[in-house]
RNA sequence: GCCCCCAUCGACUAGCGGUCCAGGUCGCGGCCCUUUCAAGGCCGUAGCGCGGGUUCGAAUCCCGCUGGGGGCACCA
C-alpha cells in the first residue's frame, strides 16, 4: 500500500509556524516513504481573501522546500457529494433530520479505539460522543464531515495532524465507517507553546513563516530545526541536512508531549547554517535578501561585505545594522580621543597600497607611536570610520570604505 | 461540569528494568583566543513533579495525586 498524506490548511490567515511544523512532518514522511503529499484547502466559502491566502500559503510552502504532488483541492468543491453521502446515510438510518440539519447516528455502546501513531491507543467510550452536524440546516457540510469524506476519497492513508483533533477522531472514524470507506491511521503530533508555555502566538514573537523569512532566517535551517521541535532521530544529532531528516524521520520517535518554541535556539541554529555556507552562496542570499526587503545598496559592495560578517551575524536581517556605515554615512564624535584618530588619518592619507594588510600595519604603528594599548587606540578609530563601537574587522572594514571617505570620516569625528 | 491527552536540566531532547550517582544540543557562567562584536576551543551550571506499589533492581511498569494542555458548536 502506498502511502497517502495530505496538508491540509485553512485558508483564514497566514501560515502559522506551528501548523508548518506539522505539515513538515507530513512531507517528510511521504518523502521518505515514497507515498504522495497532497495540499487541501478546507474552505467553506471563495473569496479573494481566500485565493490571496492560498497563494501566501504555497509560497511559504515553497519557501521551505515543502512541496506537494498534484494540484491543490478545495473542500468548496465537493460539498455537492458530501451532500449526496449525507442522504445516501439518512435513507439508511444512519443519519436523521434534525431541525433542518442532519445530524449523524453514533452508536450508543461500546468504544470507539485506534491506534495512533504517536500517542499509541486511544479508546473513547461512544456514549460520550454526541450526534455530530453533517450537513447544516443551510445545506453547508461541516468540518468533521466533509474532513474524513475527503480523506477517503483522496485513499489518504496517514492523517497526520494537529493533537486538537484528537477528539474529533472517533467521531471521523464512525463517519467513515458508516460509508464503507478504509480508515486511515492517525498521528496526532503535539502542538508547539511560546516560552510562557501558552500556545504560541505573536506574544511571543515571529510566528507567521512569513516573518521569519522577512527577519532573515535562512528555510534549510527553519527546516531543520522545526523538525527537531517534538521529533528527534537520537540523542546526540542536532544539525541534519533535508535529505537526511528524510532518511530517518519516523512518526514512532514523535513526543507525545509539547515543546516550547525556543527563538535563541533557533538564532544559534541560523547562524550555523549561515557560517556553513560557501562565500560566494552567502553573499548571493544577502544580495537577494536586501534586494526583496527595501534596501538599494550597490550589490558589488554588499558581496565583497560579506565575507566580514559572515562569522558574525546570526540572520540575513542583522546585515544592516552590522555592515550599514559601509553604504550609509556615519555620526560620530569620539572627544577625548581626537589625538590617535588624527594620527590614524595621518597615517593613511597617503598609504601605498591602501589595503587591510598595510592599513593593520600603518594603524598598529601608529596605535605603539602613542604608548596605547592596541584595545585603547582601536576603538576611538572604529567609532569614528563605522560609527559604532561594534563592528567588523577594523582593518578590512577601512579598505571596503575607501581612503577617501575613511578620511573623511576621521576628520569629522575628531572635530 | 464531562471526555481525552501530556509530565527528564531554564529550553529542545536521549533514555523503552540493571551498561544512568541520567547523555547530547541551546541558554547561562568562567577561562583561552582577540582591534570591538561574534565565531572557535576548554571547563562548568542545572533535571527524572509528588505519593504509593510491582521487582533482587525503576527515570523506565502499575495506581493515585498534583500540575499543564486539548476538546465538549448547524467553527475549522
Amino acid at each position: 500500500m502506498s502511502v497517502v498524506v495530505r496538508m491540509a490548511p485553512s485558508p483564514t490567515g497566514f501560515l502559522h509556524i506551528g501548523g508548518v511544523r506539522t505539515f513538515l512532518f507530513n512531507w517528510l514522511f511521504a518523502r521518505q516513504q515514497g507515498g504522495r503529499n497532497l495540499l487541501r484547502i478546507e474552505n467553506t466559502d471563495t473569496t479573494r481573501e481566500v485565493a490571496e491566502a492560498v497563494d501566501q500559503i504555497k509560497d511559504s510552502l515553497l519557501w521551505l522546500g515543502i512541496d506537494w504532488d498534484g494540484e491543490p483541492t478545495f473542500q468548496l468543491d465537493r460539498m455537492d457529494d458530501c451532500r449526496e453521502i449525507a442522504q445516501r446515510l439518512v435513507a439508511e438510518g444512519k443519519a436523521y433530520e434534525d431541525e433542518g440539519a442532519i445530524r449523524f447516528r453514533m452508536p450508543d455502546e461500546g468504544a470507539t479505539a485506534w491506534d495512533d501513531l504517536v500517542r499509541g491507543r486511544i479508546e473513547v467510550a461512544n456514549e460520550t460522543i454526541e450526534d455530530v452536524v453533517l450537513v447544516r440546516s443551510d445545506g453547508r457540510p461541516t468540518y468533521n464531515f466533509a474532513s474524513p469524506m475527503e480523506d477517503v476519497w483522496d485513499g489518504i492513508t496517514h492523517v497526520i495532524r494537529g493533537d486538537d483533533h484528537v477528539s474529533n477522531t472517533p467521531k471521523q472514524i464512525n463517519i467513515i465507517r458508516a460509508v464503507g470507506g478504509d480508515i486511515p491511521a492517525y498521528a496526532h503530533v503535539p502542538s508547539i507553546f511560546g516560552t510562557d508555555g501558552k500556545k504560541l502566538s505573536k506574544r511571543h514573537g515571529a510566528v507567521r513563516v512569513n516573518e521569519f523569512r522577512d527577519a532573515g532566517y535562512l528555510p534549510e535551517a527553519m527546516v531543520n530545526f522545526l523538525a527537531l521541535l517534538g521529533w528527534a532521530p537520537d540523542g546526540e544529532t542536532t544539525i541534519m541536512s533535508r535529505d537526511e531528516l528524510v532518511a530517518r524521520f519516523s512518526l514512532e520517535r514523535v513526543s507525545s508531549s509539547p515543546s516550547q518554541f525556543d527563538y535563541a535556539k533557533l538564532d544559534w541554529m541560523n547562524g550555523m547554517y549561515i557560517r556553513a555556507l560557501p562565500e560566494d552562496e552567502f553573499a548571493h542570499r544577502l544580495v537577494l535578501w536586501l534586494g526583496e526587503h527595501g534596501y538599494d545598496w550597490d550589490a558589488e559592495l554588499v558581496r565583497k561585505s560579506a565575507p566580514l560578517v559572515q562569522e558574525k551575524i546570526s540572520k540575513l536581517g542583522d546585515f544592516p545594522g552590522f555592515a550599514g556605515f559601509l553604504f550609509e554615512d556615519v555620526e560620530a564624535s569620539v572627544d577625548g580621543n581626537a589625538e590617535v584618530v588624527l594620527a590614524a588619518r595621518d597615517a593613511l592619507a597617503a598609504l601605498e597600497p591602501f589595503t587591510a594588510e598595510s592599513i593593520e600595519a600603518a594603524l598598529r604603528g601608529v596605535v605603539e607611536e602613542l604608548g596605547l594599548k592596541p584595545r585603547q587606540g582601536f576603538q576611538p578609530i572604529r567609532v569614528a570610520v563605522t560609527g559604532s563601537t561594534v563592528s567588523p574587522g577594523l582593518f578590512e572594514s577601512i579598505e571596503l570604505l575607501g581612503r577617501e571617505t575613511t578620511l573623511a570620516r576621521l576628520s569629522a569625528a575628531a572635530a
